[in-house]
DNA sequence: CGGTATATCTAGCTAGGCGAGTAAATAGAT
DNA sequence: ATCTATTTACTCGCCTAGCTAGATATACCG
């Protein structure tokens, strides 16, 4: 996505609010603090694929796996295709790298004897609940420190902002 | 990154702070409503890249571009690779594709005469403004429909998470 | 039982990274 | 003034991770 603070003075928009300046800084603060949040959460999201030695494909892959577990569902080679949106023949490589890594072991399904069932090694769900564990919460605590009524203003604006983004996305 | 909530269920954090169960659901409400905008945008941001037919790190070498522009700098091939932490190498297939693409020219560098001068066309940059524009509209919006102290209140919990991302980040 | 659908894998292709090495221009030291 | 070191962009060969096409084994349905 393009920075809109590249391209965009926001010079029609804030007349047509009407507002004034210093209501205009402070819905630019509001919006430069949330792409704060948001490089910032990017780059240790990167960081965090560095230091593990995967690439997003994979890491998304982990996420999806680990989901299901706990789920209690089972997932398939198919399945992780069509989640992660790349080919069969894909998957089949990404559960190499993955196997090859010690993350996730191929077992025979249950039922289907053609499928595989895709499980992540203890290993490795151990290693993901320690590194993400602190993060998550510092995250949480920042949350607790808010009032009640405040956790409501941000709830209403992140959901209003998710509406935002959600326009123009459709299916296959 | 992977998702906290497949891995943590939250009870020790939960115990040590000696929350009730209200308390519990609206912090949790305020990560669901985080991660879901997170998501929302990033959706967003991949759908965007992939309608103009760019890489990640293509998109990321337009917007500098133009920030670049807007702040009066020229930027040169080596600028661009150290801005991206990609190769020089890279860089030169990079701007291959780009300008085969229509999306930028190299000139010659007004003082060095080693050196390119990048800028991005004038089409791609009338079509970044407009493809952004909507958008940035209406986020500007969505935060325009908050009070002033409603403003402060996000802006300070944007602002703490940030500080909890930021943490274990450190430059070559 | 036979035919079609499903699930995975293999083979070969392409895109986009990288490191190493090159030619031209600049900057710096004598 | 000239010689040397550095900077700049580029070319070449290689690697990773996508893709499509096709092979193979199993499941399901009439």
């Amino acid at each position: 996505m393009l920075d809109p603070r590249v391209i965009d003075p926001t010079q029609d928009l804030v007349k047509r609010a009407s507002m004034d300046d210093a209501e205009v800084d402070s819905v630019v603060s509001v919006l430069a603090a949330l792409r704060a949040w948001r490089d910032a959460e990017q780059a240790m999201s990167e960081a965090s694929q560095r230091h593990m030695k995967l690439n997003a494909t994979d890491m998304k892959a982990l996420r999806f796996l680990m989901a299901s577990r706990n789920a209690g569902a089972v997932v398939t080679p198919g399945l992780l295709a069509e989640t992660l949106r790349i080919s069969t023949a894909s998957t089949t490589k990404l559960l190499d790298r993955l196997e090859r890594a010690g993350h996730i072991r191929r077992s025979p399904h249950p039922t289907d004897r053609r499928a595989l069932m895709i499980t992540v090694t203890d290993a490795t769900r151990t290693d993901a609940r320690e590194s993400v564990g602190r993060i998550h919460a510092r995250r949480f605590e920042a949350a607790a420190r808010l009032s009640p009524d405040e956790r409501e203003v941000v709830i209403r604006f992140l959901t209003d902002l998710s509406a935002v983004s959600a326009v123009d996305e459709e299916g296959p």
